[in-house]
RNA sequence: CGCGGGGUAGAGCAGUCUGGUAGCUCGUCGGGCUCAUAACCCGGAGGUCGGGAGGUUCAAAUCCCCCCCCCGCAA
């Protein structure tokens, strides 16, 4: 069977892996172009590009797929199926129909719930205990096909979407190649999503990471996780935004939201919330690097009593 | 040339403006106290102050010049 895989970041490439080592035809990888990078705005391509590169697979890279070349150069490799994994680009119809058998898609959540281009983060925002992956037909709408295979798993406690991305797209790769030897046999029959039980979350912006210390300690522990490793959750002080990367829930503990409470030498910063306190255990401030919150506090103490956030 | 912060003991910081050979908290090592301890007391080790056998000076972590590295914002 000749495939053409569609993905983009670091989730894509153990799907992508997997069908290079199950033996599938991949004609070639359509990812989305370099981008520049960083402070130093280094040109860099995506990780799916670099393994294709690896396995001396074809790559083809459009800013935007749905123009004519792009559709030309898709219809010359006569896919007889499509996969697509956090690609990034939305499929037009003319390109939806190339190829015979479809088009596939691993999707990181339990649909109909979480479409969208973030599931992941979203997820873990709203403080769910589940997570995982499912493969679909891809359609014209956005995550709406009709569904494949489901995979489902415990969210950790103290799991963090970058670890958690991790684990689903694993999952999402043994879920792929399990879809498509089904399909293969023509065992597997698409069910269509109930429209009653949707939810579709948008991209993530960077206010999203803002702690509202008003809010119970839970769900800014949530927050926390949930927007790791981008966009981070952050509160203000002067001088501007202290990144939080990991944290603690207290729900023991209470105090005015915001407020620093005593804690012990060994610590992170323990700060008051609406309901329980939130100990931050490594932070960020401005200038600075990351680092254990009790190592930064050795050095420039926060007294108890000091108001925070805002 | 996008804007800005920073590189001082193992860790985190102060000292730089107002030059005079280095300090704080923690850790570490040794000793003491204690039923005990992340507590407390005493003592010790540990630093070419990012680099340039650069400049100024009687004297540079501190002032001037060049380079390297890290980080935040913006993209």
């Amino acid at each position: 069977m000749r495939v053409v895989f569609m993905g983009t970041p670091e989730f894509a490439v153990p799907s992508f892996k997997a069908l290079l080592e199950k033996g599938y035809e991949v004609a070639a990888l359509v990812t989305q172009p370099d981008r520049p990078v960083g402070r130093k705005q280094t040109l860099t391509p995506p990780p799916t590009k670099l393994l294709a590169l690896e396995r001396n697979v074809p790559v083809l890279q459009f800013e935007k797929l749905r123009v004519r070349a792009g559709r030309e150069a898709l219809e010359a490799l006569k896919p007889d199926l499509m996969v697509t994994a956090a690609f990034g680009q939305i499929l037009s119809q003319r390109i939806l129909d190339i190829p015979p058998m479809g088009v596939v898609n691993v999707h990181a959540s339990l649909l109909p719930k979480y479409r969208g281009p973030a599931p992941i983060n979203w997820c873990l925002l709203n403080g769910e205990k589940k997570a995982g992956v499912t493969t679909m037909f891809t359609e014209r709408g956005v995550d709406t096909g009709p569904m494949l295979l489901k995979a489902e798993t415990d969210i950790l406690p103290d799991e963090d979407a970058a670890q958690l991305t991790e684990r689903l797209s694993h999952m999402g790769a043994e879920l792929l190649l399990q879809t498509l030897s089904a399909l293969e046999k023509g065992t597997l029959k698409a069910v269509p999503q109930n429209e009653e039980d949707a939810s579709y979350y948008p991209m993530l912006t960077r206010e999203l990471g803002h702690l509202d210390f008003h809010e119970n300690c839970v769900r800014l522990h949530d927050r926390v996780r949930a927007l790791q490793p981008w966009p981070g959750a952050y509160f203000e002080r002067e001088g501007g935004a202290v990144k939080v990367f990991r944290t603690r829930a207290l729900p023991e503990k209470s105090g005015t939201p915001g407020q620093v409470l005593p804690s012990g030498p060994k610590d992170g910063l323990v700060i008051a919330c609406g309901r329980g306190a939130l100990e931050v255990l490594e932070m960020q401030v401005p200038g600075g690097k990351r680092m254990r919150a009790a190592d930064y506090l050795r050095g420039k103490p926060i007294l108890p009593g000091t108001l925070l956030g805002g």
